[in-house]
RNA sequence: GGGCGCGUGGCCUAGUCAGGAUAAGGCGGCAGCCUCCUAAGCUGUAGAUCGGGGGUUCGAAUCCCUCCGCGCCCGCCA
């Protein structure tokens, strides 16, 4: 939709450019677009010309603007002010968006490449903590937004099996008995009591290291016992992890192990490809490869002493894999993976392997400070939802007393779903947040609510408005009649939607379709407010009722697109 | 100390990558709107040295330099 009239607008620009006999020089956005508040869409490439013609921005963009061809589908009209060349939408392009909004096609881009999306990947050690569903959310919204864009996406969860953490689990299931909580909360319990053990004195720090260093090479070695304890303690945290993520519409499609790299040898394999290089070394004990000459001051530790490998080891075979199985990869990782990230990369460039698209996010912290599994410093996912949603069930018993309890529950669950994933998508990713109850307790404007509720008022009209619709005959639709300020205003936000789902996929920045949803919410909610539609005159319901349908299936689809249940009534 | 990221009204954020026409929202404050399709809504109002300073440019919240503040990292952890 935005994309055609876009795509037209660049068409008439290089076409007058070029009768003009003027050149700009290629690359990103070489036309000057601009979105305007005096334009649909707006160059101002005249400002590019000025220095190299010598002769004011307005006096080009006058010859520029005159030699724009007349032949013209959805573009209405330029106008010339100033230096500026402003172009507006016909009303032949808005009926077709408004059709188009009331098919299903129209929903999915063009984009058709294979995309595997890891995100989450936490340590199976605890529950999923409020700083973890940042990872969560960003990647299963990621997932959504390539899909939408026309993608086949795999998400993934790769199982960080061998590290210490997990050693830890086991050997704190040695010495302690998993009570009956939620499974993740349990093993959390015997991690956290493993960790405080060693806190206890010296000799006990030694003998708990000794016992989890005994696991992590024994593991790795292949002993069969081990492997049952650890994946036994693996999989049962991982139940209790899905079950959260469940909660909030989130799925993988696949899981890997790290260890899966270290039994079919492609671990072993990318540390003899990075030997080839000539830039590894045993040193101080270790393998280390050297990677000064591309910015890390660092050396990158490829095995330990005892010769088993390490976390980035693996995760350059699983990297390995990833690129030959996808046309693109992406990786959601928060602030602490910064270096190991770029060590990673650099090591596949060095190997000529394809790296992958990284989305980093800054910590969440808490008032009190950092959050740490490890200590049981930290905010359950399980209890941020489970307080969001006892807030949301007393909204909705307020506002709707006389529905059953079954109806109150189910909306409240709904709500707070969404309400959570939005508060974590709508900021970008590349800033710090601190966690903060009542800001994740309230349901106004700046919140999933807020969007569910304009579909809710939208699918109440129709539900109003269409058992009467259904028993006349099909009619002709006009929607020339659309010509209100708000009705066009909403026409054009519908139109956008192509365009902020190609860009976010490219972007990888869910935080954009985030900030439409709530423009799109904003321009029904000034339709709705100004614009009746059950009480209009016979031609203008149903041109009315037709542009509450088309809103309603692009907020449907939007709020979707979030993972954000889209609910007909609350 | 070094690297990366961030700094926008009292508070939270969009806009920064691709510099342009009056800095955009929310929360909180104040003042209004339910005989009218769900008021989780809508309207008005007050409130901003876009961290400070320099530079580039016809034009800077946006690009460059520098300083300050905050976060993350600099493990044979992940």
């Amino acid at each position: 939709m935005f994309l055609d009239f876009m795509s037209e607008v660049e068409g008439l620009l290089t076409a007058a450019l070029d009768r003009c006999g003027l050149k700009v020089d290629e690359g990103v956005n070489h036309l000057a677009l601009e979105f305007s508040p005096h334009a649909d869409i707006a160059s101002s490439v005249s400002f590019r010309l000025a220095p190299l013609l010598k002769k004011s921005p307005a006096l080009i963009a006058k010859e520029i603007y005159q030699a724009l061809p007349k032949e013209r589908r959805h573009v209405d009209r330029a106008e010339l002010v100033g230096p500026y060349i402003n172009f507006f939408m016909s009303c032949s392009f808005l009926h077709m968006v408004l059709e188009q909004a009331l098919a299903d096609d129209c929903w999915t881009g063009r984009q058709r490449q294979n995309v595997i999306v890891e995100h989450t990947s936490a340590n199976p050690d605890g529950p999923l903590h409020v700083g973890h569903i940042r990872n969560s959310v960003i990647g299963d919204t990621l997932v959504r937004i390539l899909r939408r864009a026309g993608c086949t996406v795999d998400a993934q969860y790769y199982v960080n099996d061998m590290g210490r953490q997990e050693a830890m689990v086991v050997v704190g299931c040695d010495h302690f008995q998993l009570d009956g909580s939620k499974a993740d909360h349990a093993i959390a319990k015997v991690y956290i009591a493993a960790n405080k053990l060693m806190e206890e004195s010296d000799e006990a720090k030694a003998r708990i290291k000794a016992e989890a260093d005994l696991v992590i090479r024994r593991y790795e070695a292949g002993d069969p016992q081990i492997e049952a304890k650890i994946k036994s303690a693996i999989r049962y945290a991982i139940g209790g992890i899905e079950e959260t993520l469940h909660r909030m519409n989130i799925r993988h499609d696949s899981y890997h192990w790290e260890s899966e790299f270290v039994r079919s040898g492609s671990v072993a394999e990318i540390v003899g490809d990075l030997e080839k290089t000539g830039l590894t070394e045993w040193e101080d004990g270790a393998y280390q490869l050297d990677l000064s000459a591309h910015g890390f001051e660092k050396k990158m530790v490829l095995r330990r002493a005892d010769g088993t490998s390490l976390y980035i080891t693996r995760d350059l075979a699983y990297h390995k894999w990833k690129a030959a199985n996808s046309d693109r990869a992406v990786d959601i990782l928060g602030a602490d993976h910064k270096l190991v990230s770029g060590q990673l990369r650099a090591a596949l460039r060095l190997l000529n392997i394809r790296e992958p698209e990284v989305v980093i996010f800054e910590f969440v912290s808490l008032p009190t400070g950092s959050m740490s599994t490890r200590r049981g410093k930290f905010i359950s996912a399980d209890e941020l939802l489970d307080q969001v949603e006892k807030q949301a069930f007393e909204e909705v018993s307020v506002r709707r007393p006389d529905e059953s309890e079954d109806f109150r529950r189910d909306v409240a669950r709904q709500v707070a779903v969404g309400a959570v994933r939005y508060d974590v998508v709508k900021v970008s990713a590349d800033k710090a947040t601190t966690f903060d109850w009542r800001q994740a307790l309230d349901f106004e404007k700046l919140s999933a609510p807020f969007i569910q509720y304009s579909l809710a008022r939208a699918c109440s009209i129709l539900r109003k408005g269409e058992e009467t619709e259904a028993t006349r005959e099909a009619k002709h639709l006009d929607p020339g009649l659309l010509t209100g300020e708000n009705e066009v205003a909403l026409l054009k936000k519908i139109a956008e939607f192509d365009m902020v789902i190609d860009r976010a996929a490219r972007e990888l920045k869910p935080h954009q379709l985030a900030t439409y949803a709530r423009e799109l919410a904003e321009a029904f909610n000034l339709f709705y407010r100004y614009s009746p539609v059950l009480d209009a005159p016979e031609d203008l319901r149903s041109a009315r009722l037709a542009l509450v349908r088309a809103a309603g299936n692009a907020l449907r689809v939007t709020l979707e697109t979030l993972g954000i249940p889209a609910l007909e009534t609350m």
